[in-house]
Order: C-alpha cells, then sequence, then structure tokens
DNA sequence: AAAGCTTTATTAAATGCTTTCAATAAAAGC
DNA sequence: GCTTTTATTGAAAGCATTTAATAAAGCTTT
C-alpha cells in the first residue's frame, strides 16, 4: 500500500494532530462524510449503519478528536462562558462558584474565570478579553459596589447572553438571579423577636449596595408588626468603601461604636456574616459573651460560619442555587440568541433560609 | 453597485464581524499587509510608517478586533490555560487562584477553572475537556489525596506543559511549587517551644497525603534538639478520607478523644487551620479556654484565620505567591514548548511562615 | 547610461481544520 | 422510463498568518 500512514502511539504527543481528513482516509469515506456521521448531523438520516460504524471506529482507533478552534471558527460557537467575579477571595463568591461550575458541567460547557479584584480597569479588560474570545455567554458575580450604570451599558451593548448574580436588574436584557433580601430581613428580625429580643442594634448594608436596602425593609416591617421600636440609635451603615475584606473591620469598628455610646441591645443583626464575626470580635473584647450577653446574627450563611466560635446563627443565601440558576438561565439565553430570536431577560428572586446555629439565644 | 454590503454599525450586535479584510479594503491595502501590520511581525520592518498608521487608523475606526478562533486555528496557541481544582470550597484554593490569575492576567492569558469536586471522574472529564480546547498549559492544585501514579502518568503523557501546585513531584516534565513542609513543622513547633510547652498534643495528616511526613519530619527534629519527649499517646493521624470539609469535623472529633484520655497536654498543633478550628471548638465545649488553658496553632492561615476567635496562630503558606510561581514557571515552559524545544521541570519549594495571633500563649 | 544587484514595499496564495451547501450518482419506486 | 429517495462528495466558507513571489526603487559598477 502506497503511502501508508505509519502506525502512531494513540495520543502521543500533544493531542497528537489527527485530523478529519485521516480518518476519513482511514475509513475510506470523504471528510464530509465523516463529519456528518460523528456529529450526527441531519444528513446522517441517510448513511448507512455499515458507513457510520467504519467511519466511527476509524475515528476511535485514531484517536481522532475534532479541532475546536476549526469548529468554533466554522460554528461561532465556543462552549465557553466568561463568568466574571469581583473578588473571589470574597468567602460568597466560593459556594456560587461551585454551583456554577457544577450546572455548566451538566451542559459540557468551560467557565472562564476573571477575577477582577475589585479594580473597574481590570473588570473593562476582562470584559474585553471575553467578547474577544467570543464565549457564548457571560456570568457576572456582582459581589462588589460599582456595578453601575455605565457598566451595565457597556454589558447591554455587546449583545452578549449574559446573566448577573446578586444585582437586582430591571434590564429586559440582562438576566438577574438575586436572593429576597427583604424575606432575609424578616427572618432575622422574626427568629431575633421570637427570642424575645427588644433592644437590637442593626449594622446596615452599605446605601449604595442594592441588598442593603430591602433587608432593612424587611426588618423594619416585622419589628413595627411586632410592636417593637427599633432605636435609630443602636443602628449604623456600613460604609460605601470599597475593600469588602474590611467587612470584618467594619464589624468591629462600628460594633466598638456601639457599645461606647453604652446603649444596652441584646442583641445585634450583622450586615453579612463577616461584618458579624467583626462584631462578635468586639463584643468579646468587651468581655460580653455571645449569645449569652448577646446575640449575633448574620446573612449568607458563608461557609465558615457553621465552623466559626460561636457556630453562626445567619440567613442563608442559597448560593450554589443561585449560581445553578444563573446558568440554566444563561444556557437557555444562549439557545435562543442561537436561534437568532431576540431573548427576553428573565429575572429571578431566591428564597433565603433562617439557620440557627449558637450565637443567637432567647433574652434573659 | 451589485452586491455592495449594507452599512452597517460598527460594534452592533455580537462585536460585530469585522474582518481583516473589512480592513484591507478600507486602508487601501492588503490583508497580507494588514496582518503584517497589526502583528508587528518581522516584515513590518519594511512597511513605511504612513502605511502604518493609515492601516492602523482604519482598524480603529472599524472596530477591528481579529478572530481568536481563526488565529488559535493557525498559529496554534490559544493564550489559554487550564487551571483544574479538586475542590473549590477548600478554603486554601482561593487566596491561589488569586494568584494564578493575576500573574496570568500579566500575561495575557485567561485561566479555563475546573472544579473536580474531589470525584476522580470528573477531574478526568475535564481534563479531556481541556485538552480539546488545546490549552496552551495546565496549573493544578493537588489539595487533595488521590493525586496518584496513574494520574500523574496521564498528565505526562498529554504533553502539555504542567505545573502542579501543593504535591511534592520529582517528575522532569511536570513541574511543581510546594511550601516547605518540614521548615512549616520546625516553626511551629519552634514556636512552642519557645512559649515553654512541653506537653504538646498533635493532629497529624493523613498518612496518604505528601505534606504529612515533612511537617511531622520537622516536629520531631525541633522536639528533640530542645529535649522534649513526645507523647505517641497525644497523637493521631487524619483518616485518609476524602471529604476535606470534614477538617473541622476530624479536629473536633480527635481533640475530644485526646480530651477523654485525660492525659494532660498545654499545647496542639493541628495539621491545617480547619482542624485547628476543629480542635478549639472539642476544647471550648470541655470548658477550656484558648490559649489560656491550651494553646492551638494550625496550618496554612487561610483568609479566616485571622478572623476566627480566638484568631489562630499558625504556619502561613505563600498561597498566592506560590499560584504566581506555578504560573511563571509555566508561562516558562509554554514558551519553550512553542519553541519545539523539550522542557526540563523545575520543582520549586517556598518557605512558610509563622504567624503569632491570639491563640498561643507562653505556658503558665 | 545600461546592466546587475540590493533593499524596500506589497501581495497572492497556501495553510490550518471543520462544517455545510449544492451537486452528483446510484438505487429504489411507480 | 421517469421521479424519489438514499448515499456520498467536492467545494466553499469561516478568518488570520506566513511564505514565496513580484514589483519598484535605490545603488554600484563598468
Amino acid at each position: 500500500m502506497i503511502g501508508g500512514q505509519p502506525q502512531r502511539l494513540q495520543s502521543f504527543g500533544a493531542h497528537s494532530m489527527v485530523t478529519i481528513r485521516d480518518v476519513a482516509k482511514a475509513s475510506g469515506f470523504s471528510s464530509s462524510t465523516v463529519s456528518i456521521v460523528l456529529n450526527d448531523a441531519p444528513l446522517a438520516r441517510y448513511i448507512p449503519p455499515t458507513t457510520k460504524t467504519r467511519i466511527q471506529q476509524a475515528a476511535k482507533k485514531l484517536g481522532y478528536r475534532p479541532n475546536l478552534f476549526a469548529r468554533s471558527l466554522r460554528g461561532k460557537r465556543n462552549r465557553e462562558v466568561g463568568v466574571m467575579v469581583f473578588d473571589i477571595t470574597d468567602p460568597y463568591c466560593t459556594p456560587i462558584l461551585r454551583g456554577i461550575q457544577n450546572a455548566l458541567y451538566e451542559g459540557s460547557y468551560l467557565p472562564i474565570l476573571t477575577d477582577a479584584q475589585n479594580e473597574r480597569s481590570r473588570f473593562l479588560r476582562y470584559l474585553e478579553m471575553l467578547l474577544d474570545r467570543r464565549v457564548d455567554g457571560l456570568i457576572i458575580l456582582a459581589n462588589w459596589l460599582f456595578v453601575d450604570i455605565n457598566l451595565l451599558a457597556d454589558l447591554e451593548r455587546n449583545g452578549v447572553p449574559t446573566a448577573m448574580i446578586s444585582r437586582e436588574l430591571k434590564s429586559d436584557s440582562l438576566s438577574s438571579v438575586i436572593v429576597d433580601n427583604e424575606a432575609g430581613g424578616r427572618m432575622a428580625m422574626e427568629h431575633l423577636v421570637s427570642l424575645g429580643h427588644k433592644k437590637i442594634a442593626i449594622i446596615r448594608g452599605p446605601k449604595l449596595l442594592g441588598d442593603s436596602a430591602p433587608r432593612w425593609r424587611g426588618m423594619k416591617r416585622v419589628a413595627q408588626a411586632a410592636g417593637i421600636a427599633l432605636d435609630e440609635k443602636l443602628m449604623v451603615d456600613l460604609p460605601d468603601s470599597r475593600n469588602p475584606l474590611s467587612s470584618f473591620e467594619a464589624g468591629l469598628h462600628f460594633t466598638e461604636e456601639l457599645l461606647r455610646q453604652r446603649k444596652a441591645f441584646t442583641a445585634l443583626i450583622a450586615f453579612d456574616d463577616l461584618t458579624a464575626f467583626g462584631a462578635i470580635r468586639a463584643l468579646e473584647k468587651q468581655g460580653l459573651r455571645v449569645p449569652a450577653d448577646c446575640s449575633v446574627i448574620g446573612f449568607d450563611d458563608i461557609d465558615q460560619s457553621a465552623l466559626y466560635n460561636p457556630a453562626l446563627t445567619t440567613i442563608r443565601q442559597p448560593m450554589q442555587g443561585m449560581g445553578a440558576a444563573a446558568v440554566s438561565v444563561l444556557l437557555e439565553a444562549i439557545t435562543v440568541a442561537q436561534d437568532n430570536r431576540r431573548s427576553t431577560a428573565v429575572h429571578q428572586k431566591m428564597m433565603p433560609e433562617l439557620i440557627v446555629r449558637d450565637s443567637t439565644r432567647a433574652v434573659r
């Protein structure tokens, strides 16, 4: 036989360069047929089983793997999704990423992860890189403040299907998945009320953050309904700072402030778990025991809250679920976009859950 | 004009389809010239500035972005790196990911993140997907047990430049970056010894884990040198289990065991920070205060250790640095591979650092 | 000043690999 | 004998990069 291919060890070297032509040659059919068979394209209907198996076997023997560059070049899709995070060190991200990962895996998509490190310029640079790569879609984990109007406009303009997690959106081209913050606020307050607390300190979120207001609203409603007068002196707002690691420091600082005022309180609602940790640190520093002298409740239920000392009572966001939900919304949008239909954005709100642990207790 | 292109709004839709031809047409040169100019290829030397600027301006005006599929198809490189993690919820990962991300960013590479969720099958599937995508390189964060011989062989065979973090390797095709575990063990023990502790409990790592032995060796050496007799009764090994979240539970459980034996100890060295948290929980449950009644020291310095209650004394792994180091080793290997030179693996060992916080104290 | 050689400037065409459309050929059905 | 259905394929398209080739201009040399 002239020009016989040398036997080659399967998959030696960099996923060796077996092309569709090689399979064609080896099976005795044209590359068109091979492509049709291997992709089970519509035309495969006309191809007899014998041919199919012969091609499949040849492909297998050679260890053929289609070149995805070529495929994407032709087919305009990628099976890659850009996942943009503002600060990957934020423990809030991790379970969401897990959820995203997992859901993408089901759909055989791969995530390109970018971590903006809270820098706007990085975010934009990454956005550019991802669009250059023609990702099929974008998931944005807006765990930070400056997802402003301009940014949203940029995102809407690029026309890539996009789902945003943790930021309430009205857009009808960008989808969103958020937790029901108001319900969460209610739950926190209800829990404390049910334990008999009346003098409740509250560390509210930064004004600029969309989560802050609804949580506060939820708390207020419940307090009102229970006939509890919330004391403005027992409340602070976290600053609109940009460093989330400082949540802890902020909790520490503002709790110390509250203590300094010597206005008594028996419970404290923190904006999130890290803030709660800070609050606990401050209380213990003063010699106050949690929960004996003061109950503390957080928000999020990040992984370490269960391990904290004391284990933290908190409002759990279904983070993995939110990640998964974002993916499913996105994949839907992607298929719609691929059919050139205009997709309409979905806005999903998920229920939080009260997790009672050891940092809250009935008032004495 | 027959068949004239309809005017199309710039960058409308998905990063519109401006090709190099369009730039060629607009600038009045051929696509070859455009390519040469825009990439500053060797031949650009012969191209006069006037031409260059004309082309650049045209490219800019049209908002031309080269199609990376086409480029990768031709050039065989991707500027994507696969980052494989065994369990993204392990807090140990996060700072490493940050380090990787950051270093890749400098080199204009993008990471595809895969989270094997401690399942071998997922890992293999992901490996396949990444190789299909012809990533330029692979970074593997081996923060879990079963990176066994077979797996390593698989990795060596595929021929893609690879750097492994946190697993000691002898391979001369796979590079590795690890912490100097023995030094870490020494530091932990030295610290306790310097505080006057003599009765020291130790929760060692799982036998199967490469980190365990050297850490233990380090501790032993220091104890020996200081004339301290380590009591086998005060030691346990973590089980070779597969769920890392159970680090905490394991710490809790084994510390309770130790306490049940009623063998006195004034300090405890935990295999890692999560184990230390568990140990602290167990001690406090018994009414023992940390560090007043017992000092506890961890290993890793994950982010939450500073926030823990009490703030944890620990041995810090330079996690961001390790991530960055892995990237730099990898990028080096990638360029070598691209020149078709045979790359030789690099094995880097980084120094840990003692971080003294509030969980250790001089013995009474 | 003509011929020959370099250097400069530009491009046509080939390459990378797959998918898909239109076309052909053969077989089957009426 | 003519239309469908079945089976297969050539060629085009997708887009950028690179090589080899061409063309023009600039220098030497005799």
